[in-house]
DNA sequence: CTGTGATGTATTTTT
DNA sequence: TACATCACAG
């Protein structure tokens, strides 16, 4: 091995076998804590030795945080290589349908659009329907459409109302019609679209078969139906299809993941090898042996035995108060002792729940003790309402087609033109098929005389053209950051903010920090593409935005805890219908997967593990007794003590 | 079209 | 509890 490792990370010896793999289907099983980033990234750099050019590597994960922590290991190990994909599925499916969506009929300056926007299209189309209620409903439909390749048709819709039946097949090619007048795809596209290619065209699937000869995927256990034909079409006969999964770790089938992806890759590829990593170099035996005590009541998995050569350690900590407020006392008061008394860095300690709403008491007493806390995920910083304004002006910038970015720019600051004139000129742009904004054009320059519209729209609406064509002639010569300041200028942006007096302080610091991030962009990237800025930013999660530095307390749900560690945990609200979750109650599989969103919390714990719950909570507006989790049950004794 | 106030109803997890 | 949606008046 020609590259350096260091002696503290020494392979054992199944992760040896792991790395040293060359061709052909590999499976690692890779228990919590056994190394799992480090044997992909050593993997990788051992391709590059043998002399396989790294542009032929391709590695996907879930994340852009895992995709830019396995970036940075590949950079310490082989610093003077050209560098493989590394990248999250989602913005793989971007990067080709950037360079070949052309195939299927939509033009390359695509936009994507994220949940709201996709709410928004959905809601509008429901409206003329008349069924505006089930928006939530049809959006799921949609995207599981979408995210098992099958068509609304193939779906079970046997639980809805029988009008909903009905009317699905519709909505579902209204909404597909819509977006393709929008000239967008929606996050589900990025793959769905990007099989579609592969499936009809022949010729380009085998442009990227020849590209990406090698293909690596992490946290196998979360692909979805989608993700897994794409990866199969990848890696064609040659199936040199590396992926790294722990099916007990699978906390995603709502988002489509099929846990039966990893437990059936034997047969999926017959020739398959598997590793199993099962020394785990995070927790305590204690803890470990909790958690494996724990998962074992799970019937859908491979056995496996994670085991740990560490001191036992302290046994886990179970605290019931009479109310969450007793219970967050008890966590504050505990984080405050290990903090003075055993120089525990807030940073390595971290509160996590079920739900995000569960947040708010801990916030209120760390708060009052004065201690530094961060909450990570929640709302992100690119959903508030004041930067998705600014990115949609960019984005009608870019597009004379974007629906959804003109609706929501049109009437900033107020031009008098409501829902109802929007719909009636998007209605028209549809029925002449020319784009939105090309109308608004025809209709201000007095070529489109089809209807009438108030002086005031009239006015708006030229007012409105006049702005954004001035900002199109300055796109070329001006900076992100430039362009950016000139919308903010040209649309009275501010004064826009300032009529809400109670949140215009925060707005205008989160339109300065965006202007401060498009600055940090362009002299990161040597790119002043505008449509790459965007395509980044449409990409990234609460998560990817999470700052981790300084000394403070962790706060987060247990799903965004996957794949991090801290000395101690604590992880709380151990009650029945909050965890697991009342939704999850009738089915066994749903039952399940919140078993192992337990064994995940558990897992992330070096040192300390605290369960907590309460008696009673503040629930469904009103005091609720509660009873405690069935999981608590589930871990022995002997490695519980009772606070 | 816009702004206000009242009423209702929802709280799982998110790339 | 808190927010979103809705009805109504200006």
């Amino acid at each position: 091995m020609m590259f350096r490792m260091h002696s503290s990370e020494q392979l054992n010896p199944a992760q040896q076998t792991a790395i040293t793999h060359l061709n052909g289907p590999l499976l690692v099983l890779a228990g919590a804590g056994s190394g799992k980033t480090r044997v992909v990234s050593y993997r990788i750099a051992q391709l590059i030795e043998s002399g396989i050019p790294p542009s032929e590597i391709l590695a996907v994960t879930f994340t852009n945080k895992a995709a830019g922590e396995m970036k940075e290991r590949i950079h310490r190990l082989l610093d003077r290589y050209d560098h493989p994909t590394i990248c999250t599925f989602h913005s793989l499916g971007a990067k080709i349908l950037r360079e070949s969506i052309q195939h299927l009929g939509y033009a390359p300056n695509f936009t994507i659009y994220d949940e709201e926007d996709v709410n928004k299209l959905i809601r509008a189309l429901l409206q003329s329907l008349d069924m505006k209620k089930e928006v939530k409903r049809c959006r799921t439909l949609i995207s599981q459409a979408k995210n098992q390749l099958c068509s609304p048709a193939d779906l079970d819709l046997s639980e809805l109302p029988l009008e909903t039946q009905k009317a699905m097949p519709e909505i579902y090619s209204l909404y597909l019609q819509r977006l393709r007048e929008a000239n967008a795809v929606d996050f589900d596209d990025l793959l769905f679209l990007t099989v579609q290619l592969f499936q009809k065209h022949p010729d380009v699937l085998e442009y990227y078969r020849k590209r990406w000869p090698y293909l690596l995927i992490d946290e196998y256990q979360d692909t979805n139906q989608t993700q897994y034909l794409m990866a199969r079409l990848i890696v064609g006969e040659q199936c040199n299809l590396f992926v790294v999964g722990d099916p007990d770790q699978s906390i995603y089938s709502w988002r489509g993941a099929n846990i039966q992806n990893i437990l059936n890759f034997e047969k999926d590829y017959p020739n398959a090898k598997i590793v199993r990593l099962e020394q785990n170099y995070r927790s305590h035996p204690n803890i470990l042996d909790a958690a494996n005590a724990l998962i074992a009541y799970n019937d859908a998995r491979y056995e496996k035995n994670l085991w740990s050569d560490r001191e036992p350690g302290e046994k886990i900590t179970l605290f019931i108060g009479d109310t969450e407020r007793e219970e967050a006392n008890f966590v504050i008061q505990e984080i405050e002792r290990l903090h003075s008394f055993h120089q525990i860095p807030l940073s390595e300690m971290t509160i996590f729940y079920r739900t995000n709403f569960q947040s708010r008491i801990f916030e209120d007493y760390l708060l009052r003790r004065r201690l530094p806390y961060v909450i990570i995920g929640g709302i992100s910083f690119y959903q508030r309402k004041e930067i998705k304004d600014l990115l949609a002006f960019l984005r009608v910038i870019i597009s004379d087609h974007d629906l959804i970015s003109i609706e929501r720019t049109l009437n900033l600051p107020k031009r008098g033109i409501g829902p109802t004139t929007f719909e009636k000129m998007r209605a028209e742009a549809a029925e002449q098929q020319i784009p939105l904004f090309k109308l608004f054009e025809q209709v201000v320059s007095g070529e489109t005389t089809s209807f009438r519209l108030s002086a005031r729209a009239r006015e708006g609406l030229a007012d409105y053209v006049k702005i954004i064509r001035a900002l199109r002639a300055k796109k070329s010569e001006f900076s992100i950051q430039q362009l950016l300041i000139e919308t903010i200028r040209e649309t009275h942006y501010l004064d826009i903010l300032r009529d809400d007096r109670e949140t215009f302080e925060d707005r205008r610091e989160n339109v300065s920090e965006l202007v401060a991030k498009a600055h940090e962009w362009e002299s990161y990237h040597e790119s002043d593409e505008l449509e790459a800025f965007l395509e980044e930013l449409s990409l990234k999660s609460s998560m990817d935005e999470a700052n981790f530095t300084g000394d403070r307390i962790n706060l987060m749900t247990m799903h965004n805890g996957k794949g991090l560690e801290y000395q101690t945990v604590f992880l709380v609200g151990m009650e029945e219908d909050l965890f697991p979750h009342a939704n999850s109650r009738s089915s066994f599989e749903a039952i399940e997967e919140e078993r192992r969103l337990c064994y995940v919390g558990m897992t992330r714990a070096k040192d300390r593990l605290y369960l907590t719950a309460a008696e009673t909570r503040f629930l469904w507006g009103g005091h609720r007794m509660m009873r405690p989790s069935r999981f608590l049950r589930e871990i022995p004794r002997t490695y519980i003590q009772r606070c």
